[in-house]
DNA sequence: TCAAAATCCGCAAACGGTTGCATTCATATG
DNA sequence: CATATGAATGCAACCGTTTGCGGATTTTGA
């Protein structure tokens, strides 16, 4: 009896496994017992790298079984299988930020079109949420990194790198020159920029400075040093204030402390859009018109800063290229291990607006 | 010779299987020995949920070796076996509108508390797109999905939620009310418009309304009618213009058709804030001024207009919320998964900035 | 003190593909 | 014609966890 009762079980469970086969969502060997092939056949019919392994009218037939069952891989299983999860972990300071959508977008697009897909997470630039994400990452075996956050030494993201994971970084860099990175061109970006006030006028020109720990922050504030140079216009340190955070309180915050020793600046050079805000805020705060007063530019031409009013003169980087360009960078270097690291620098383009006037120079106050 | 070359490989890739597994990151296996115990021991021991299945001593033995080794549970071997993936598909039609960041990290930050971790995919309002970004996610296996891009009949979504798959919908829903969503007081926001510009002196009041396919659309609209008649201003067809996408050039389009046979209207209330750009363009264009002889009201208050001149007056619906009671909708799903579908309803605040102001009914042209 | 119950843990079978190797069969070669 | 070559497919181990089942050990209760 007990041995009766195992069998109907056994002939029930089978009878599930094929007539029931319709419930359950096929799998590979539903593929194969539908096409009259051995699972493996099937395997690399359906799969690209595979699919000159086995003869065409094989492959056809199996691919014709797939679709009459509404197959669909089990990519689980597959990443299981071959240790690859064709995902790719993207670490931001904050999705909300509007400077980073147009970015993701970049990523995202060229990566579905590889058929990777990404997992994003915000760290808020907190030490202890980066190492949780990074843990978290790593459990679900991304098969590389997208790094926004960096600062110029960073032990998390070096560790990363360290451990052979494929990595890119994307807008700062570390002052290691080995882990591959795709960033814009500060340099460029801010001599434009001090051309620009040149050109029309101003000679007493500051720079409100991100923070020195960025790449981004060092490089520009050495870029306006190096430019206001180049015109033979004086500069000291007293012409650079730092904000320790790209925040619209801090650009605030620190214009208002180099207007108050300076009283006959006319044009302030931003490290980016926010500070440029922030300085915009100051200016009124100050009773200062811009541009009439004070002409303002920025770095990133971020989203809706051209609806402002006035809108903002700034220095325009390609940020949905900076993600495309990130994901190809990765993308080969996941297929390639071997690919050399590189430093993608891309162009970027001085956006005149209406926050830059000619000089009108000011009276001290 | 030929064996004995085998047999020093073989020593070899021993060697390394032994001495090197500090190479190797280390598996539930390694665990297990390190700890003295049994792979389904200590995989119980590292487990939340049959952690008191073992002997607290034991699982303390168990997490110490674990911490020892460095040991980073493989999330592709537990999702393989258990048939969960802690991930869910996001479904967005463009995550660079400015209206969805704020949503997005709402899904995120609860998601990541519960240990979950979305996939993000973008679909232009393309149906093709669609199809392949539901395949994807799918074969990817995601436990549940949070869509933002439903129209008011949508056969592949309504697909998803017929399969059984746990299911959101995010500012927009089907006609249909057994599918779980959060949207926002539509309503309730068309009227505080109305009846804020009403306050104003307003009675010649347009809608420029979204699409009729979209859920939003259509319960805008209605509502719209439904505050002019309590006020008892007549409302005709002819008082409301309707977009087919929203859009700043559609809403400017629509504003423009709809001012060419109406020469009195001193109040325009926009289904949403692109529209109301929009709208607010064509006034430009038509040489009104806004708000002295024109007030407009937008709805969502994305970010960003409250930086333009004059600022949107607008609705404001909690965009950082709504996706944050998705997921816990979702998540509770999932995790009961006879809930009870539910659609929430959040509350919105009308947001009174610089584009309204007091009628000062202006003369026909 | 001993049976019953409860607790803890080991055992081994899945989960669904991928892939190196073996086998088969047809074709080319000497 | 026998054999070498190569193409196509079958075979089966393997990836790292989870989990139902049952055995061993301890605790409980009368």
């Amino acid at each position: 009896m007990n041995n009766r009762n195992g069998a109907e079980a056994n002939q029930v469970s089978q009878s599930v496994a094929t007539t029931g086969a319709a419930r359950r969502t096929p799998t590979l060997a539903d593929v194969a017992a539908e096409a009259q092939v051995h699972i493996g056949t099937a395997s690399r019919a359906l799969n690209d790298a595979t699919r000159n392994m086995v003869k065409v009218e094989t492959a056809r037939r199996v691919r014709d079984a797939a679709f009459r069952l509404g197959y669909s891989p089990n990519v689980i299983a597959s990443s299981f299988r071959s240790q690859k999860t064709s995902s790719i972990g993207v670490m931001l300071p904050d999705l909300t930020n509007p400077f980073l959508p147009p970015i993701l977008r970049g990523i995202e697009d060229v990566l579905t079109k590889h058929g990777y897909v990404s997992l994003i997470g915000n760290t808020d630039n907190d030490a202890a949420m980066e190492l949780k994400l990074v843990e978290t990452l790593r459990a679900r075996r991304v098969d590389g990194f997208i790094i926004a956050t960096t600062k110029r030494t960073h032990p998390i993201i070096e560790n990363i790198a360290d451990s052979g994971t494929p990595i890119v970084l994307i807008n700062r860099t570390t002052d290691r020159n080995d882990i591959s990175a795709v960033i814009s061109d500060n340099a460029a970006g801010i001599r434009d920029a001090v051309n620009h006030l040149v050109q029309l006028g101003h000679s007493r020109i500051v720079h409100i400075a991100g923070p020195n720990f960025l790449s981004t922050g060092r490089d520009r504030a050495r870029a306006f040093k190096e430019a206001m140079h180049d015109h033979k216009l004086p500069v000291s340190e007293a012409d650079i204030s730092s904000c320790d955070h790209y925040g619209i309180a801090e650009g605030c915050a620190a214009t208002k402390q180099l207007f108050a020793t300076r009283s006959d600046v006319t044009a302030i050079v931003a490290a980016n859009d926010r500070i440029a805000l922030g300085a915009l805020q100051a200016l009124r705060d100050l009773q200062l018109s811009c541009p009439d007063d004070v002409s303002v530019v920025g770095f990133n031409d971020m989203p809706f800063v051209d609806l402002m009013t006035p809108p903002l003169t700034t220095v325009r980087v390609n940020q949905y290229a900076v993600g495309a360009q990130a994901a190809e960078v990765l993308l080969d270097r996941i297929a390639n291990s071997n690919a050399i690291t590189k430093t993608v620098v891309l162009p970027v383009k001085l956006i005149i607006r209406g926050t830059t006037s000619p000089c009108r120079s000011r009276q001290s106050t």
